[in-house]
DNA sequence: AGCCGCCTCGCCATTTCTGGGGAGTTAAAA
DNA sequence: TTTTAACTCCCCAGAAATGGCGAGGCGGCT
C-alpha cells in the first residue's frame, strides 16, 4: 500500500522514547505495524472502572462497538492476560464460553484477524495494560512470527506503557497517600477474611484501636466503607494477599 | 579475575529462558554479572507479607543483615521502585530520611557499590520484584553504562520474573470457580464502595435477592465474609475496579 | 422430561460495623 | 524546639450485615 519502505525498528523505538504527545504514540504504533507487516497493533490501558484508553490501528467501528458493548468484561484476552505475566497467544486462552465465542466471531468480522498475541504490562497502583499484535494468517506462520519477535514486543509494550503513564498524571497524586504499617496490617488481615475482633486479637491491640486504623486508612484511600478501602488498597497494590 | 571470557548475552538469555531449576537462575545471574562487568546483579522478589525471595551476587552477610533488620521497610530502592514504572538510577531516589542514609552507608560498607540501577517488575495479583545492577564507579561512567544497557536490563528483569513466577506454584492453582454475571455485578459494586442497599437499588433488585448473590459468591470463592469475597474476587482478577 | 444453575422475592433475630465524641505517649521531622 | 505523624485506649447509640429459614419461574443441558 505505502510507497515508503517500513522504518527501521530502532528508529521507531527512539521516536517512541522521545515522544511528548499522544499523537506521536499513534504515529509510532502505525509505523510499528508497517515494520512488522501485521494487520493490527494496539496498546490498550484497561482502567478498571470501565474507562479505557489506548491507541492502535483497529477500526473506529470496532473500538466503538467494543466500548459500547463493554466487551472488556468478556474479552478472554483481557481476562487471560490479567492472570498472567507471560505474553500469550490468543489460541491459548479460554474461548469456551458462549459469550467469548460470539465475541471472537464478531471481532473477525471487524477484520481483527484470526491470530493474536498480547503482552500484559503492569504499572504502580495496580495499573494494567495490554499490548497486542493481531494478524490474519496460518498457525505456523504466526508461531514463527511470535517466536521471532517476542523480545521486541515485550520491550515495545514496556515503552508504550511508560509513555502512557507519563501522559496520564491522574495516577500520581494518589500515590502520595500511602498507608502506615499498622494500617497495612489491619487492611491486609481484613482482606484475608478476619473479622474486626479477630484482627484486633491478631495484632494484639484493642478493637477500638483497630477501628482508628481502619478509619484512617479509609480516609487516606478515599473509601466510603471498609469493603471499599480493602478493594482500593488491593487494586493499588498497597496490600497483597 | 576469571580466565574464561564473559559469555555472549544471547546465550545467557537462552539458558535463562530454558531454565527449569532455581540453581540455573543463580548461574545465569553470575554469568550476566561477568558479561556486563559489574560488581553485583540481583533479582529480588518482594512479597508484601514480608517474606522475600531472590537470587544474586550480594554477599551472604549482607543478605542476612538485610533480612534481619527488615531493611525492605526502609530501603529507598524498594520504596521508590514500588511507585514507579521506569527503571531508576539510585541517585534519583529519595535518600533524605535519616534511616535511609544510615542504610546507604551500611550497604556501601558491605561492598554493594556506590552506584545502582533498578528495574521494577510486576506480575499478576500485585506481585512485585526488582532487578538490580550495582557497581563501584564514577557518575559519568555509570550513566553511560545504564544508557547503553537499559533495554537489555529491562528484558533480563522480565525473564527473571517470568522464571520466578514459574517456579512459584502458590500463585497458580487458583481453582477458577467463576461467578455468575449477577454475582459479578454485586461484588463489583460492593468493591466500588456501595452499601448493600445502594447495590440493590442500582441493580434494580430487592436487597434480599442481592444477599443471595453475595452469599453464593462468598461460597464459590471460599470466603468467610463480604470483605474476604471482594478481596478474593479482586486478586483472582474476576472483577476489575 | 428431569436436573441443575441462575434469577427473583420474603421474614426474624443476632452479630458486627460505623459515626460521633475524647486523650495520652513516643519518635521522627521541620 | 515545636510540630507532625503514628500508635494506643475508651464510651455509646444507631445503621448495616449476617445466618438460617422457605418459595417460585426461566432456560439450558442430558
Amino acid at each position: 500500500m505505502n510507497a515508503a519502505p517500513p522504518m527501521r525498528l530502532d528508529i521507531i523505538l527512539e521516536a517512541l522514547e522521545g515522544a511528548s504527545e499522544l499523537s506521536e504514540l499513534q504515529t509510532a504504533i502505525e509505523n510499528l505495524r508497517d515494520h512488522f507487516k501485521v494487520d493490527h497493533m494496539v496498546y490498550h490501558w484497561v482502567s478498571g472502572a470501565g474507562d479505557q484508553y489506548g491507541c492502535g490501528t483497529y477500526s473506529k467501528e470496532w473500538v466503538q462497538r467494543y466500548l459500547e458493548k463493554e466487551y472488556v468484561r468478556i474479552d478472554p484476552v483481557i481476562q487471560g492476560c490479567y492472570q498472567r505475566f507471560h505474553p500469550v497467544d490468543w489460541k491459548r486462552l479460554d474461548w469456551s464460553t458462549k459469550a467469548a465465542r460470539a465475541f471472537q466471531q464478531e471481532a473477525i468480522k471487524y477484520d481483527i484477524g484470526n491470530q493474536g498475541f498480547s503482552v500484559p504490562v503492569r504499572g504502580p497502583n495496580g495499573q494494567f495494560a495490554l499490548f497486542t499484535v493481531s494478524h490474519h494468517c496460518d498457525d505456523d506462520v504466526w508461531e514463527a512470527f511470535t517466536e521471532a519477535h517476542r523480545r521486541d514486543l515485550i520491550l515495545i509494550a514496556h515503552y508504550f506503557n511508560q509513555k502512557a503513564l507519563d501522559f496520564e498524571p491522574d495516577r500520581k497524586p494518589e500515590t502520595a497517600q500511602s498507608l502506615s504499617p499498622r494500617e497495612i496490617d489491619a487492611i491486609t488481615l481484613l482482606a484475608m477474611g478476619y473479622s474486626r475482633a479477630q484482627v484486633a486479637e491478631t495484632l494484639n491491640i484493642s478493637e477500638h484501636t483497630l477501628r482508628v486504623y481502619i478509619e484512617s486508612a479509609r480516609f487516606k484511600l478515599g473509601a466510603m466503607n471498609t469493603v471499599h478501602a480493602v478493594a482500593r488498597a488491593l487494586s493499588r497494590g498497597l496490600i497483597v494477599i
